[in-house]
DNA sequence: ATAATAGTGTCTTTCAGACATTATGAT
DNA sequence: ATCATAATGTCTGAAAGACACTATTAT
């Protein structure tokens, strides 16, 4: 098939192409953006694509040091939050073969970024999620790949507190909610979530205040940023918040 | 390293080894199993393992293929349930190389297996899951990916209907907790699972009994086994039911 | 009748949703 | 004073846990 594909007829029933595709999330202006490079190289080359790529066998001894190779390649960051969601692979994935991908949930606060921290060189950009479609295909499967860690990500958000890793350090709970609310693309009830997360017991009101032209709002932090807490029960969104 | 290792020098940069590995799960005795193969080749010849292997990628078009393949080629059936769990891949899971496997949870009911139907002529056993230390290493890491598949299914037996995947066509809601308590090692208050059980709409009443010496229970059978359902709150199994 | 277990009723607790009310700072 | 919005109180409803009670069969 494709001109540029390589040979490698030995033990290739063993083994597959395989890459780790981290799907980096972060806020900015109140929307939840990707981040995603230009592929500067064929297959799919100038088409943007997950931050992700082959792995680097020789200097990462699992999956998860490939994952945090990645994320420091690519954001700077080294203590990144990273969670696996899923693997897919088949023969129509990459020109190249039969190949397989790991998609990893990475989030993590804006604030924390810096892009020029960028190792690779490569053109990086963050992008709406919800404006995903107007950018055009992505390389490979990355649109549905990107659609399905977001869907997961949907489903953990109405018991978890995982939105915390997008926050900064101090945050109301206002802005807090809008992140939910933003993950959802739903509108969730003020006092109910005051509640949720007020009795948790995850957060710390840290007595200082933030003021936006009304009564100023409780800055907090969380009290411990390394465990997912679960809620006994599920939030549930309602529907509107449509356009903008 | 190892001496058996073959050589792919050629694009052994992007390429990892690969397999899929189910875990197998059914109950027996009112004991949950795993089902193990004994391997006949080396590596890690003559150890018991997952029912996994190597992806015919010529015969699979994606990895949903690959593990509908393994389940068929070990147990003879044709639509056994299946999940994604997790992948974990490294250099120190195979003597052979950095290796990748993506691991399933897949359940289903003793009365539907006919081990003899297995394709591949090895030796297949079922095994008592809370007895797996009894019988010494399995293969590879295939002890830790068990133990972290079964950790992923307890979360989730929690707060879905998944053991209904383990039930024969009818059965008592007795029978259906028995089979949730022994997948949470605790006990569940019987009201509350009832209720739990049939305001859910998930099972059809037969009309028929069975009986064991008492008072007869109803016999349900489940009205679509093809969605997982979801309750609305979480099952909070105690502890005991320690020895037996 | 008694034993044994299936099934049910009732009460309490927990927690989310809805709505109204109070609090606090900017103007 | 008025406005905007943060924070909270109260009520309701859903669903799980606890416990007691009733039902039905075998013996």
């Amino acid at each position: 098939m494709g001109s540029k594909a390589k040979k490698f007829e030995p033990n290739e029933y063993d083994s597959v192409l395989f890459s780790v595709d981290p799907v980096i999330l972060t806020m900015i202006n109140g929307h939840l953006n990707v981040l995603l490079v230009k592929r500067e190289q064929e297959p799919e080359k100038d088409r943007w694509a997950l931050p992700g790529g082959r792995v680097d066998k020789k200097n990462c001894d699992d999956l998860d040091a490939a994952v945090k190779l990645k994320l420091r390649q690519k954001t700077g960051l080294d203590h990144a939050y990273a969670e696996q969601a899923f693997t897919e692979g088949g023969s129509d994935m990459d020109p190249r073969g039969w190949s397989l991908t790991t998609v990893y949930i990475s989030l993590l606060c804006n604030d924390d970024i810096d892009l020029s921290k960028n190792d690779t060189g490569e053109e990086v950009a963050w992008y709406p999620v919800k404006k995903l479609d107007e950018l055009g295909p992505l390389a490979f499967w990355h649109n549905l790949l990107i659609e399905r860690a977001l869907s997961r990500l949907r489903d953990k958000v109405v018991y978890t507190d995982l939105p915390m890793r997008l926050m900064p350090e101090e945050f109301t709970i206002h802005e807090l909610r809008q992140v939910y609310e933003e993950i959802l693309s739903g509108v969730l009830a003020r006092p109910s979530f005051f509640k949720r997360m007020t009795t948790a017991d995850i957060l710390v009101d840290t007595g200082r205040k933030k003021s936006l032209g009304s009564r100023p709002a409780a800055l907090y932090r969380y009290k411990n940023r390394s465990k997912t807490h679960i809620f006994p029960g599920m939030l549930e969104a309602k529907r509107e918040e449509s356009m903008r």
